[in-house]
DNA sequence: AGCACGCCGACT
DNA sequence: GTCGGCGTGCTC
């Protein structure tokens, strides 16, 4: 008798083991299931992980109830990567699936109930309502019922099925069907009666085997006349699978002369493909350095020999410049993966890759899962950026993903970057990481020439607009030239907020320990105040609701003010601005970009988006807006990535033949970082910082486990806070008295209370090993046993933000 | 996670 | 006296 494991997909962590289940002949392992479960029999979706012929044994078994066929199957690689991601992330198995797998293209699980014809007693008159609807096959399914009965409906089901007066089947529904092109050809030249259908007859004999869109349109038939000749067999009708796509393929290619170093670059990289053993390389090159050339080429020889390559990009927004490059010789052979596909586009994208129809694959930080199954080298692009880590559980790092598919594929690990990211130049460092340097810029482009504005001068003035004076010459200036300036503002100088000056009080989110955020209504004068948390908003306030005083304003500027202000200092000049509010429709980025690149506006003013390797041969002027507030963030990454964000931007000027400036606005022209990107110095900071690691011990002289506990019972949350601790001080002097580990805290979380929760957090110095890990299971855990339901947990290896 | 069983307060 | 609140324990 066949007995499979099965792991189920709606479990929550502290409940991994899998049950026992009777199969047929169709099932195996990495087969997902659909399986009876609980007491009530309700279908639930799974995953087989075990399949063992054991002897009758008299243990009464359920089984298995559907099996998935191969191609929508877990492979021994995806297996491994679920089991990874739960050791590394602490998820459950249902989150790490969902991650590695879109389980969306399953279809919807869904349960038909049909009456029996047991004899029923006196019911309620709920649950008889919920009988009788089944009974008269209006309202039979499980979600038909909950929408039409709500969600406590299912206890009204559970009864009826426990005492057998119904019985459930499972049903899935497709979700998105497979798309076909349909080609007709011509058998047999028969002339009907139909003006119509001849005049396809004569259309096929002329032109051969057509598709059916090109009839239709050309020929301004119906599909109905088509198929009245397929019907008379005259018309023979072939179907092809299609793949919806997501992008236009670019037919004008790019060039791809290497010039000397590239090809050094390039070769020691093909070299490193050929050894057939996994291999790790960290690309490091200065901004406009041609670092994407370099990658084209070793995608080319890889994908000659016949494998694939996956390649990660750190936000949607720069996939169609990356697309224009690769599809233009890759063509249909790209597949690309992210977030804003459609159902049916990701479905596709999927299948393409699946079937082995796609070369290359081209993505956000999910697409590191993309099913191929002879990947030959795996590149992430601009390697720092943060969006490489997950926000959400399963909280993973794509490059973890890339290193762990390139060990069981004995692929290369590209990692690129400009700015690398200190814990991959230590790696490469220490020659863990092959590091390939390109050092001097594509062509004859030059280095912008840095020039620090120090805004006190400005205020000394009396002048405080966020443009300063030195600034607004320069860009009136390179406008005079008939040349482009780019203006970058981070996040923070972006957002504004609304405060009371008479008695000071900043406007704050009733739900959430934050600021509210002002947001323009068009065409009125008072605005709307929105938390970025929680979604609260309300109208903008006349008067401060603490103190009554009218004196409330907004503070902050905006992409807004500084375009209004820019428009009056530099006359004539076409503006263009790209942030939250500009880019709202689907192709807005590009659009921008594109019309800025075209030079339709001399100057683009926007947020972080404006400083990812974009190429704007006309730019000559970048001015950073204000520099100050990322330098000093509490946080250990804050000088890595004002570093890296400085770099990047200066980079942005002087990309082609003419030289290009930068300038920086800011209160502290001495600081070390400002003065460091000014001259691009990324091994000088990298030492200063590499040594602060050491001596702090931070990341990667340590990885950090922050545990984080939510709740909405203050007095349980800090007790339980506490209680944390306590389990793991006493484990670590105990039984797992071989880890060494700091421990800091418990403490409030930066963001106190958030939509009405509050979190406290327990951060903790390791180094993650097989017994660390053992260990942080352990205790989440125990945790979970002991407040079940009443404090959440949840855990982030190396965190992005503390 | 769901769902059932089981034990206490406010309703006909 | 019952309905329903949620605390606890189990699911092959």
């Amino acid at each position: 008798m066949l007995i499979a494991t099965v792991k189920l997909l709606s479990l929550p962590y502290d409940c991994e083991n899998g049950y026992s289940y009777t199969a047929d002949e169709f099932a195996f392992v990495g087969a997902f299931v659909t399986v009876p479960f609980g007491a009530g029999n309700r279908i639930s979706l799974g995953v087989v992980t075990e399949l063992k012929d054991e002897a009758e044994s008299g243990i009464a078994y359920k089984a298995i109830d559907h099996v998935y066929g191969r191609f929508y199957s877990l492979t021994p690689e995806m297996l491994g990567l679920v089991e990874f991601l739960q050791n590394t992330t602490f998820c459950s198995f249902g989150d790490a699936v969902r991650t590695v797998f879109p389980t969306a293209i399953l279809g919807t699980l869904d349960e038909r109930y049909e009456t029996t014809d047991k004899p029923l007693p006196e019911l309620n008159a709920k649950v008889s309502a919920v009988y009788s609807a089944i009974a008269s096959k209006a309202i039979n399914t499980r979600s038909a019922l909950i929408k039409e009965f709500g969600a406590a409906v299912t206890d009204a089901v559970s009864y009826l099925c426990r005492n057998g007066f119904i019985n459930r089947s499972s049903l899935t529904k497709e979700s998105k069907n497979i798309v076909y092109d349909e080609y007709y050809t011509l058998v047999s030249e028969i002339t009907t009666r139909s003006e119509a259908q001849n005049r396809i007859i004569a259309y096929l004999k002329e032109n051969g085997k057509t598709e059916k869109s090109i009839i239709l349109s050309d020929l301004s038939v119906t599909a109905a006349n088509i198929k009245a000749l397929v019907d008379k067999k005259a018309v023979l009708c072939e179907k092809t699978e299609r793949y919806r796509r997501a992008f236009r393929v670019n037919e004008e290619k790019t060039e791809t002369a290497l010039n000397k170093e590239q090809a050094a670059a390039s070769e020691e990289l093909i070299k490193l493909c050929d050894t057939g053993k996994p291999e790790a390389a960290l690309l490091y090159g200065v901004t406009g350095a041609g670092k994407t050339l370099v990658i084209k080429s070793v995608c080319d020889k890889v994908i000659a020999s016949g494998r694939k390559v996956i390649m990660l990009l750190p936000e949607i927004a720069l996939t169609p410049q990356s697309l224009r490059i690769f599809s233009s010789f890759y063509g249909e052979r790209i597949a690309v993966l992210h977030s804003s596909l459609s159902e049916g586009e990701r479905f596709d994208a999927w299948r393409r890759i699946k079937n082995g129809d796609a070369d290359m694959i081209i993505g956000t930080r999910s697409a590191a899962f993309a099913p191929v199954s002879d990947l030959g080298l795996f590149v992430i692009d601009e390697e720092q950026e943060t969006t490489y880590k997950s926000e959400s559980s399963p909280k993973y790092r794509a490059v973890d993903i890339a290193r762990f598919r390139c060990g069981k594929n004995s692929a290369v690990m590209l990692l690129s970057s400009a700015t690398p990211s200190v814990e991959s130049f230590y790696k490469a460092k220490q020659g863990i990481y092959h590091l390939i340097r390109l050092d001097s810029r594509y062509g004859d482009a030059k280095l912008p020439e840095v020039i620090t504005a120090d805004l006190r001068e400005d205020y000394a003035q009396g002048v405080t607009d966020p443009v300063g004076v030195k600034l607004c010459s320069l860009l009136n200036e390179t406008y005079g030239k008939g040349e482009q300036s780019i203006l970058f503002l981070n996040r923070r100088g972006y957002s504004h907020y609304v405060s009371c000056k008479m008695c000071g009080k900043v406007i704050m989110c009733p739900n959430c320990d934050v600021s509210l955020t002002y947001h323009k209504v068009r065409g009125a004068e008072k605005g709307r105040l929105m938390c970025h948390y929680c979604g609260y908003s309300v109208k903008e306030p006349d008067k401060c609701p603490e103190c009554g005083s009218e004196h409330i304003g907004r503070i902050g500027y905006g992409t807004q003010r500084i375009d209004e202000q820019i428009a009056n200092a530099v006359p004539g000049a076409k503006i263009l601005r790209m942030d939250a509010d500009t880019t709202t429709e689907k192709n807005a980025y590009d659009r921008i970009l594109s019309d800025f690149r075209e030079h339709k506006a001399d100057i683009l003013v926007g947020t972080q988006m404006v400083t990812k390797g974009h190429d704007f041969p006309d730019v000559t002027l970048v001015g950073v807006v204000m520099t100050d507030n990322a330098l000093y963030l509490d946080d250990y990454h804050a000088h890595e990535r004002s570093f890296s964000l400085l770099t990047q931007v200066i980079g942005r000027a002087g990309r082609g033949k003419k030289p290009g400036r930068a300038v920086i606005q800011t209160f502290n022209p001495e600081h070390e970082i400002i003065e460091l990107s000014k001259k691009q110095d990324y091994d000088k900071f990298f030492e200063s910082e590499i040594k602060m690691r050491e001596m702090l011990l931070f990341p990667p002289f340590c990885d950090i486990i922050l545990f984080s506990l939510q709740s909405d019972d203050e007095e349980l949350l800090r007790r339980a806070s506490m209680q944390l601790r306590k389990a793991v001080e006493g484990r670590i002097s105990s039984e797992y008295n071989d880890v060494k580990m700091l421990i800091y805290g418990p403490c409030e979380m930066q963001i106190y209370r958030i939509n009405g929760v509050c979190r406290m957090q327990l951060l903790c110095k390791t180094r993650m090993g097989k017994r660390q890990r053992q260990l942080t299971a352990e205790i989440i855990k125990a945790f979970m046993k002991k407040y079940p339901r009443h404090i959440g947990i949840s855990v982030d290896i190396n965190p992005n933000q503390m």
